[in-house]
DNA sequence: GGTGGGGCTGATACACTGTAACATGGACCG
DNA sequence: CGGTCCATGTTACAGTGTATCAGCCCCACC
């Protein structure tokens, strides 16, 4: 990984994105990821003439903190200060936003939501690994899967709209490690 | 569809098996599928020893019912009658037992399961097809998109053990009939 | 300046999904 | 008969997501 995974399209961003399971016992985290994400969606909401309120700013900050799928309460918890509480009503809403901009995404499985840095229109055809040693989970596109899929839908007679691919297994570090629960 | 997708394994119950979304208007249901699902289900039990109860039986029997996805409240729902009472929890064990069994799938993008008449082991690299417009469900293996998505997880250094491959969209004959909601 | 509407948020309540814990009853075995 | 295993019943509870109403702010419009 790394450097692997998630390249496949243009790029605006030029330095390597935030997620990325980069729970492999890296350092490159802590410092750059989730500002990046955020100051990229404030700058899309600006040029799509849509609000990135406070509410919407912290929760993206929330969910980029983390290289892993966090839970709408997760994300309330970790957002609730002695002087500032925030329901999770209130973290549906924003992050019905996010998603809907494609700041984040859903993980069915999980039902959790992990930021996204990437550009991928609509329906770029994702796949989300997700590894249950360390929990983290790192998003790529696969053109190759997707065109193969693609064509076995048209040979069913169906007109896809939405698709949802999520595989869980072992990241290469944790497996190159023999890992089992270092995560957080 | 019909005769199009669920091919390719060997297929040793020679008869067009119960799912399929067959939603699209046609007839054939209401006789075969749900029943043959429990039979079959029971023949497998004896072979593997297991207890094939009423609970069990009447839980696939409610899911093979229907050819789209079933919450586990609605098959508690169905499957209660004046005279007998079943908690939602029961319904859970119950699938338990029969997703491990490989009598029904979970489909994550719903919260809802599926019977299922195939014999494809474990980790088949099944695909399911979601209909918005009525609703119904169809599954299908799907080798080459299988093997393009092993290709890319081999690449990321990934080892996959479990993939979730659900598509939203219209099925061929509701696109055909221009149809927009006669779903149950 | 006033006024109304639209979008965002707060707050409460509620529905839906899933699990934990404990008790009962039957089958099977010593 | 006592003990064990398994399935089920029952209750309670945790987790996930929505509906609804009210307040607020900003902005357009009068
Ligand atoms: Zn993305
Ligand atoms: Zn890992
Ligand atoms: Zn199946
Ligand atoms: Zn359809």
């Amino acid at each position: 990984m790394r450097g692997h995974a998630q390249r496949e399209q243009g790029q605006e961003d030029g330095h390597g994105q935030e997620h990325g399971h980069d729970h492999h016992g890296h350092d490159a985290c802590g410092g750059h990821g989730a500002g990046d994400v955020v100051e990229r969606a404030e700058r899309l909401c600006q040029t799509r003439g849509l609000q990135f309120t406070r509410l919407r700013r912290d929760v993206l900050a929330a969910v980029a903190a983390e290289h892993k799928p966090l839970g709408a309460y997760d994300i309330a918890e970790r957002m609730s200060a002695p002087g500032r509480r925030v329901a999770a009503v209130s973290v549906y809403r924003a992050l019905d936003f996010l998603t809907e901009q494609g700041f984040v995404h859903r993980i069915s499985s999980r039902n959790a939501f992990v930021s996204c840095g990437h550009d991928h229109g609509e329906g770029a055809g994702l796949v989300f690994l997700i590894c249950r040693t360390c929990g983290g989970i790192d998003e790529m596109t696969a053109p190759a899967v997707e065109s193969a899929l693609d064509q076995t839908l048209a040979g069913a007679g169906f007109t896809p709209t939405s698709r949802i691919l999520e595989v869980e297994g072992e990241c290469g570090a944790c497996r190159g490690r023999g890992d089992a629960g270092e995560n957080a």
